[in-house]
DNA sequence: AAAATCGTCAACCGCTCTTAT
DNA sequence: TATAAGAGCGGTTGACGATTT
């Protein structure tokens, strides 16, 4: 199946988002929840395909996104992933589930890949350590099941937007992302006619007691920030935090529940790894989490979310590029 | 000062897979 | 089972600011 119909009408609208649109995207979001996005024009009057309103919405506008520099540990994980699991960015992302897949996506191509070819030239000796392991032979075999494991998520468990409607809090601390973003954008610019007080949480239905407000909230700038500007330090999620999602007691629970679930089942799926990454990824999609949960951490994986060789890889990669 | 080039990233495109009927 | 719709993925594009010439 190709195109989606709807992108094919001459009224389309393209390019980038105005926060008008982003406000009735989320408003409508905040009031159905995600998903059905095919009805989200016609229900909104946004001049925008359906798949046009999700993006949007996954990218940018959904709680729980960080936005900013990436963390030498984040760099880190990207590279390992990446070199684990080759251009799966969805499958990467669900190990930073505050991080898009677009976002890791073009993180890598602008920055990363730049850093490691540096990196590589000016090390043209040695052997890019995440090379030689996956040179070994046996981790040949870890790097099949991560890639088995990145088809299951385990972070994104905690953060990521689930279909569920119920979630009220989530939706309306979105809509104080717009809010807060406008705020942000009207200082910078006198051009737009938008007020913030019109787009605020507290007067479009954001009564509930918000729960992920104070933690989980960001707000993307860039959509909006008059080009020239700084981004600002916009990251609410601190380190810390992010480290605790990603902490071995998190994941070791995890890791506890799914031993009980698929002791049973587990059996021969070694043998029948050859299916390929496109299924892998699709099998990674949010919407599937509910049916697939984690298979243990690997040794290499344990390496791979431990800060401390996560940040050695930080640390060699910020060396060539200090001065 | 102006033009050319580079860097960044939101958004789009085309495809595949899943789900509902 | 077949088909269409919905959803998601990876790759690519284009706009625009920054930097260099």
């Amino acid at each position: 199946m190709g195109r989606p119909p709807c992108c094919d009408k001459v009224d389309i609208k393209k390019g980038p988002w105005t926060p008008e649109e982003d406000i009735v995207l989320v408003t409508y979001i905040q009031e159905h929840g995600p998903g059905n996005w095919r009805s989200v024009p016609t229900n909104t009057g946004l001049l925008r395909c359906s798949k046009s309103c999700r993006l949007r919405w996954t990218n940018y506008l959904r709680p729980g996104i960080k936005r900013g520099n990436f963390t030498p540990h984040e760099e880190g994980m990207i590279v390992h992933l990446q070199s684990l699991l080759g251009n799966k960015w969805a499958a990467i992302a669900s190990y930073l589930p505050q991080r898009t897949d677009n976002d890791i996506k073009n993180y890598w191509n602008t920055h990363l890949k730049k850093k490691i070819r540096k990196l590589q030239t000016a090390s043209s000796d040695d052997h890019d350590p995440h090379m030689l392991a996956l040179s070994d032979h046996s981790a040949q075999y870890q790097r099949r099941k991560l890639s088995d494991m990145a088809t299951s998520p385990l972070a994104s468990t905690d953060l990521t937007f689930h279909n569920n409607s119920s979630n009220a809090n989530t939706y309306a601390s979105s809509t104080e992302n717009i809010s807060r973003l406008l705020q942000g954008w009207m200082r910078s610019s006198t051009k737009t006619t938008v007020e913030p007080s019109t787009v605020d949480a507290s007067s479009s239905g954001g009564s509930h007691g918000n729960i992920v407000r104070d933690s989980l909230a960001t707000i993307p700038l860039r959509g909006y920030r008059p080009k020239g500007e700084k981004p600002e330090g916009e990251d609410i999620i601190s380190d810390e935090v992010f480290d605790s999602i990603l902490s071995f007691d998190n994941l070791n629970t995890k890791i506890s529940n799914w031993d009980q679930k698929n002791s049973s089942s587990d059996k021969g799926s070694d043998d029948e790894d050859d299916h390929d990454d496109a299924k892998d990824n699709r099998k990674a999609r949010p919407a599937d989490d509910h049916k697939s949960s984690p298979p243990p951490l690997s040794f290499l994986e344990n390496w791979l979310l431990d800060e401390a060789s996560a940040g050695q890889v930080g640390e060699m990669m910020e060396l060539p590029f200090i001065c």
